[in-house]
DNA sequence: GTCTATAGGCTGATAGAC
DNA sequence: GTCTATCAGCCTATAGAC
C-alpha cells in the first residue's frame, strides 16, 4: 500500500501555506483574504477550510514553522570555541539563512501584531530563544575579555537589527555579492564588538 | 476679524489625524475601519470625508509628515566638523527624535507597502533624503581616514537598522535610562566604524 | 461640518450535494 | 476533498437633510 504520490490533498495543503506566505508577505495579513488565497491556490474559498480552521492558524503555522526551522538549522550548525570565531559564523548563518527566505522573516517581523494573544505569546518565545543565541556568545566573548562591550543585550539587539536590515535593502542584481555583503557585515560587527579581525596571514 | 480658537472643523481634523495615527501604529492601516477612527475621533464615519479625501490620504499625510518633519529636525541641528563628533551628533539625533515618536516610525516602516505607487515614491524619496545624511557622514569620515570601512552605503543601512530598532524594544520603564542606551549606542557605531572614542580627557 | 441613510461590494466561515 | 450557495456582517465612500 505504499503511497508514492501525496494525495491530492496533501498537496492542496502545501500550497495553501505556499500562497499564503507569498500574499502576506506582499500585501499584508488583514489584506488578504481567504478568497485570494484559494484564487491563488486554484481552488474555491470554501475548499481552503478542509485543510485549516482558519485564516488566523494559516499565520500561526507560517510564523511558528519559520522559527523552529531557523532555530533547528541554527542547532545543526558546527561551533567554534572562539567567541569571536562564534559571532563571524553567527553573522554568516543570519544573513544566508535571511536571504534565503524573505518572506518568512518579513512576516515574522511585520505579522505579529496580527496574532491573537495566545499564538503571539508562542512565537515570541520562538523568537526570545534565537535572540539568546547572538546574546550568549556576546556574553562569552565580554567575559573571556575579548569583547569590549557597554552592555552585551543591547549589543545583540543591534546586532540583530543591523543583520535582518540587509534583507530590506538586498537585490540579488545589485552591486554586491552576498558574500561579499557578508564580509562586509562581519568586519563592522566585529568591529562594533570591539576586535578587530585576526590578522597576520 | 481675529479668531482666537480655531475652528471645530480644524479641531476634528487635527484629532483624526491623532486618531488614525494611533490606530495604524497599533492595528495596521489594512485593520483599521473608517468607522472606528470616526468612532474614537467622536463624530460618524461620513464626516471623516469632510477633512480627507479617503483612507489612502489619511496615511499618506501622517507618512509624509513624519519624514519631512524628521528632516526639518535634522536640518536645525548645529553640525560639527569633524566626521566622528558628527557621527555621535547623529546617532544621539536618530534615537532621540525615534524613542519621541514611535507610533510615526512604527508606521513609516510598516506601512510603506499599503501605500499605492505615487504616493510611494514620493515618501519614498523623502527617506532617501534621510538615508543620505549617515551615508555622507561616513564617506566623509572615510575619505579623511579616519574611518575603517569597506562600504559607506552598506555601512549607513546597517547603522539605521541598528538604531531604528531601539524603538522595538525600548520601555520607558526598563533597565537603561535614554541617555544610557544613546552612550552604548555611541559606543557600539563608533566602534563598528573603525574609530575609538575620542580619549585622552 | 455633521448627521442619517444607503449603495455596492467584500469579508470569514459554514452547510450540504457530490 | 471540492464544489456551489449562502449567512450575517463588515467595508469605503457618497447623497442629501439640517
Amino acid at each position: 500500500m505504499a503511497r508514492t504520490h501525496g494525495s491530492k490533498g496533501e498537496e492542496t495543503a502545501k500550497r495553501i501555506d505556499e500562497v499564503a506566505l507569498k500574499l502576506f508577505a506582499k500585501k499584508g495579513y488583514a489584506a488578504v483574504s481567504m478568497r485570494e488565497i484559494a484564487l491563488e491556490v486554484g481552488v474555491q474559498a470554501g475548499a481552503l477550510y478542509n485543510h485549516c480552521p482558519n485564516k488566523q492558524a494559516l499565520l500561526t503555522n507560517l510564523l511558528a514553522d519559520h522559527m523552529q526551522a531557523l532555530l533547528d538549522a541554527w542547532g545543526e550548525m558546527e561551533l567554534p570555541k572562539d567567541p569571536a570565531q562564534q559571532l563571524e559564523t553567527f553573522v554568516r548563518f543570519h544573513i544566508q539563512y535571511h536571504l534565503k527566505r524573505p518572506d518568512q522573516v518579513f512576516i515574522s517581523y511585520m505579522e505579529l501584531r496580527n496574532l491573537e494573544p495566545d499564538n503571539f505569546k508562542k512565537i515570541e518565545a520562538l523568537r526570545r530563544q534565537y535572540e539568546a543565541i547572538p546574546k550568549n556568545i556576546l556574553a562569552a566573548g565580554q567575559m573571556a575579555g575579548q569583547f569590549n562591550l557597554a552592555d552585551t543585550h543591547v549589543a545583540a539587539m543591534a546586532i540583530l537589527a543591523q543583520l535582518t536590515g540587509v534583507t530590506t535593502w538586498y537585490r540579488e542584481q545589485g552591486r554586491l555579492s552576498q558574500q561579499k555583503i557578508e564580509d562586509i557585515y562581519v568586519q563592522l560587527v566585529c568591529q562594533s564588538v570591539g576586535i578587530t579581525l585576526s590578522g597576520g596571514h
